[in-house]
DNA sequence: GTCTATAACTGGATAGAC
DNA sequence: GTCTATCCAGTTATAGAC
């Protein structure tokens, strides 16, 4: 909700204890054992309780400071997609300043996908954890729909806007299938849910995030092309 | 588990009063209540007495037939993965054996896809649950990867068999991150969870299958040759 | 095979003491 | 702010009557 700005602000000693409504350590402490369970075993699948005992802390405080369940897992929700959401929208800018005229879609869904990986690589377990659960999400029939569409899709547009500068020729219909594509492989990847790894034998692992991103912006750009060239030429290919 | 052949072998009027213990009417009454409950809310979403209730029977039945939940929903997961399995391998044999030598990733994608599409669109509300079920499952941590594997692993593994036949350049590592951005993509489709009506605004519809039959294939094919191609002549563009 | 009844327990949530 | 104690609705699962 907050800015993330001021960081250990802690310079008046005699001032009073520290008590600003968004500083205290439990609230994050809450957050975060809340984010790493509800990504492991769904909603459903969590207590308030269990959230309590991983957190340390005692169980009337997840609703002192959350009230009901269902508003701690939407506070969990909500923490890092707005975070995440400015930062891809910022790449996104960046690519288009530095490239109007002659964008791509590789460079596109590079500037897209490129601030979630980074987040995956180097931000820790809590954005880990943070993705299999927006995959989970993503997966689940009608209030998933619905809460992908409310916390992300400015971002989203914006990079069909993109696309549709970058491929003139494209209908709307094949971008909003293509991202469709997209964005159900790209949420497959980042829930490193280890099928790879299984189905490899081990030759791929799921957390080689490397290997993602060299693979995954070609692999869909190619895909938009493809599916727009289709109908210009429908090809008779079985 | 039993086979598909025998449909309505009735022809002993004055036989024993139907008792084999495949064939009555509550255990499938059962599973196909526990099946779109399930679907809709996850396995802790749902309680047996939610499944009895939908399938209009006593809650103790379900336990009289399935024994502990758990078993139930493995059950459910498997009754369709079985016939599933078996149509998309049939679908694959019958590839190979008509294009054997000139097979190409479009053409072994749609023999895998196909079934799919196919049961959704023609399945009834069964399928349509079931595939809202396995693209849950897809994008759980841990638990979700390893059960697909469990039961669907032989049918992927052949599709990859025949991408390998139809792209000798491509390496295994290619391979398997390419099945993994399809499988992303193509559960997300079968998910049908509204969210690209939203994001189109109409436009598109998560239920249009056949505008998603056209251009899967195609787009997964693009994307496989794209990689390949990747390696050989590693590309600037941003 | 089907249902009644209940055992044994876990869940979310809160009132009120400290 | 934090914890104790508790309410009570709802859960899985089963024993035993019909």
């Amino acid at each position: 909700m907050v800015a993330s700005g001021k960081t250990p602000a802690k310079p008046s000693p005699r001032g009073r204890p520290p008590k600003r409504a968004d500083q205290p350590d439990l609230r994050v402490r809450i957050l975060d054992a809340a984010e790493d369970l509800f990504a492991r075993h769904g909603f459903y699948g969590v207590t308030t309780r269990q959230v309590a005992r991983e957190a340390g802390v005692d169980v009337a405080l997840t609703h002192y400071y959350f009230g009901a369940k269902r508003s701690l897992f939407d506070e969990v929700f909500l923490r890092r997609a707005e975070i995440l959401n400015q930062e891809r929208l910022e790449s996104l800018d960046a690519y288009e300043a530095a490239h109007a005229g002659r964008m791509t879609p590789e460079g596109a869904i590079t500037a897209f996908v490129n601030p979630m990986i980074e987040r995956s690589l180097s931000g820790g377990a809590g954005w880990k954890s943070y993705f299999s659960l927006v995959a989970q999400v993503n997966n689940t029939p009608h209030w998933g729909g619905e809460t992908m569409t409310r916390f992300f899709d400015p971002v989203v547009q914006r990079l069909i806007e993109l696309l549709r500068k970058a491929m003139p020729e494209a209908t709307d219909t094949d971008l909003y299938w293509g991202y469709q594509f997209l964005t159900g492989a790209m949420m497959l990847v980042l829930a490193e849910t280890g099928r790879i790894d299984l189905l490899s034998n081990g030759l791929c692992r799921s957390g080689d995030l490397d290997a993602i991103r060299t693979r995954l912006a070609a692999y869909c750009a190619a895909g938009f092309r493809q599916m727009v060239a289709g109908h210009s030429a429908p090809s008779s290919i079985n």
